[in-house]
DNA sequence: ACCTGAACACCGTTCAAGT
DNA sequence: ACCTGAACACCGTTCAAGT
């Protein structure tokens, strides 16, 4: 049971493996956070030596690679096949936060590292593109599209991450009114709707964004004329 | 000329200062990048010892958030003053984007530390609030749409960061071949504007979000038949 | 008041040695 | 193949000593 018990040499059976280091990656980010987490603290947990890692994983930002991957696999692109774009766009968008939400301590950490040609990455984009072409957007247009989408998105992650008391002018209150008193009108509104407020926050920004691309692209057939498959709805 | 050139005790006339460290991290971050940076190299460059610091500020974070004061200097919202709330918000995120994306190596930096209620800060959200509520916002939904901006933005913002060729697909293309001819069409379109694709992008979905607001504002006024001050222009 | 120098408790990574 | 142990080149921070 306790650590350090191991003698040197090869273990008749294996302790490690990347999908173990990975998750125990992502539990140890979970439970100290971003600033916690090491190498050191990672192999101790794991009940082996740091150096032992390597064996695995090329390094620490494989590991944070490996974490990406394991928090971002909800995030499925598919509603793209089923629904109308605008409605995929929300869908994905709102599958996409809560992907982050529910590890908020990996975001900083996340932010850091580039999001890379992964594999399953590429394939959502691959999907998400699609459902923009059958929508009807013009090819040039789909990419901004979907990064203006997936930039607020991280965005309102990074958000989340934030102390929920952040927005608590505190004592310099009386120099900032309108602030202070917008505050407080947004914490009863998000305590009537028994909803956070970022939540809220993020809803009413989403509808908005969506809202604004549906009349862009109504606008850009108009001036072209293209024929348009409406989705399957 | 040399470092290391410094006898012990006090200097008759002091080397250091919280602008000075804090400029040189501002520097050494954008010439180094987020991982290159450290409080040794800083001091380093700065012809002085790593403890030295310590008489100024209060350590890394510290020296972090002043930085950040640095890079978000430029952000005015003074614009919500003059301008109608829409055109106001507009303004606002083209000057907070512009502000990171003059130092992209430090956005990785500080999406980490907490904003923190630096009291310009403040003063900024004092005047988007201002503004929202002039043009007619009920009062909780402004800190919602301001959120939601500035998720957005520091989105953008992040994204800023990610290499360019990130969405090169690369040896995958046929793997993914809507994605690879959408990624090249926005290429095209970004030649021919000659503007960089990550402009474009912001321009475009900014654009659509605050035609969103716009069009939920005037929702929200007919439901309640509010009275509202349009702007001065 | 403000710098140095030594010390402390950490890091991530490499690599030979062991089974 | 896969673990340990020692070693390397770093970290950020504290604090007594010096002027």
């Amino acid at each position: 049971m306790s650590a350090g018990t191991r003698r040197t040499g090869r273990p008749s059976t294996p302790v490690l493996g990347r999908e173990v280091i990975v998750r125990g990656a992502l539990d140890l980010i979970d439970e100290v956070g971003a600033k916690g987490f090491s190498i050191a603290l990672l192999a101790r947990r794991l009940q082996v030596r740091p150096s032992s890692l390597y064996n695995h994983v090329k390094g620490r930002d494989d590991i944070l690679a490996g974490v990406r991957e394991l928090v971002a696999d909800p995030i499925d692109a598919a509603v793209f096949d089923t629904l109308p774009w605008d409605e995929a766009l929300v869908s994905w968008a709102r599958l996409y936060r809560a992907a982050f939400a529910a590890h908020p301590q990996t975001i900083a950490l996340l932010a850091t590292i580039p999001v890379s040609g992964a594999h399953r990455t590429l394939r959502m984009y691959e999907s998400v593109v699609a459902g923009l072409e059958r929508g009807g957007w013009p090819i040039a247009s789909v990419i901004p599209v979907m990064v203006g989408v997936e930039s607020f998105v991280l965005g309102s992650a990074l958000d989340l991450m934030a102390p929920p008391a952040m927005f608590d002018p505190g004592p310099d209150s009386p120099e900032v009114p309108r602030f202070a008193a917008a505050v407080h009108a947004r914490d009863d509104a998000s305590a009537a709707q028994r909803r956070p407020a970022a939540d809220l926050a993020f809803e009413v920004s989403l509808t908005a964004l969506v809202d604004g691309l549906r009349t862009r692209l109504a606008a850009e057939i108009a001036a072209q004329g293209t024929t348009v498959d409406t989705g399957s709805a």
